[in-house]
DNA sequence: TCTATTGTCTTATAGAACTAAGACAATCAG
DNA sequence: CTGATTGTCTTAGTTCTATAAGACAATAGA
């Protein structure tokens, strides 16, 4: 069962949140078809956030064809949208961590990272448009 | 000069994206002290965006203590926060972007690797602590 | 001094997002 | 059938964010 977590500081709306770590967990293959979402009451009680942002997100995600709401029994997922192969990330991890642990013994904290690596992709789609 | 990029598909206000591309430029190095921004005016002009929501971004700053208006003139760094070593960074881009280069070649776009870089690094905050 | 530039401020409007509190229908286990 | 669980929906209100349009004071340069 996937487990949701709000970062009220990075100033993106929490339905928001939801939503794309679904996604994002779809895209990674850690959620795969069938699989159960937590019950909109159970995010609510593990976030102490409103249902109408739970199901919101779940709305979202039902709008894009990804979940299902069956009544009575919960969210359930329905299809993984278009994406890389499932075992990419698999590979991937091991370089990434290993590059954290370089960036986090640099000083660089969480912020600055992510900070870092977004400015880093846009700088390098900058390079190969030019 | 520094220049702004909004990403309107994020989700963050923007006056939070320009504040925070300051405050990153300043960690950075990229900005020093007495480095001037550009003004609100050109901000307006590139971005397409209310005068009033950069002014919010540079209240913010001026908030921070990073940065101070002068009237006629512009507005101007007066102190960088405190952060890691100013030359930790050139040395960490070259992993970074052999890295990035690695994840775009197994399928995943922009979206998909920040997504994937913010979990990688709660789960392995979430190691470290258990 | 005069003018253009710049930061700063005000008022009003609109929209998005989240909260609050409650209600209804479908499903499943007993 | 009954009760509990769950998804779904409604209405109302608050806060945050962004926009719009205009005005003022300080500064630099001619």
């Amino acid at each position: 069962m996937i487990e949701f977590h709000l970062d009220t500081r990075s100033g993106v709306a929490p339905y928001l949140q939801i939503a794309r770590q679904v996604q994002q967990a779809l895209r990674m293959g850690t959620l795969q078809a069938d699989d159960q979402l937590p019950t909109v009451r159970e995010v609510v009680g593990k976030l102490a956030i409103n249902p109408n942002t739970v199901l919101k997100a779940y709305r979202e995600l039902e709008r894009e064809g990804l979940v299902a709401g069956r009544p009575g029994q919960g969210t359930f997922v329905v299809g993984t949208p278009a994406g890389p192969p499932p075992g990419a990330y698999t590979r991937l991890r091991g370089g990434l961590v290993r590059w954290l642990r370089d960036a986090h013994a640099a000083g660089l904290d969480d912020e600055s990272i992510v900070a870092f690596v977004t400015t880093t992709l846009r700088d390098s789609a900058e390079e190969s448009a030019a």
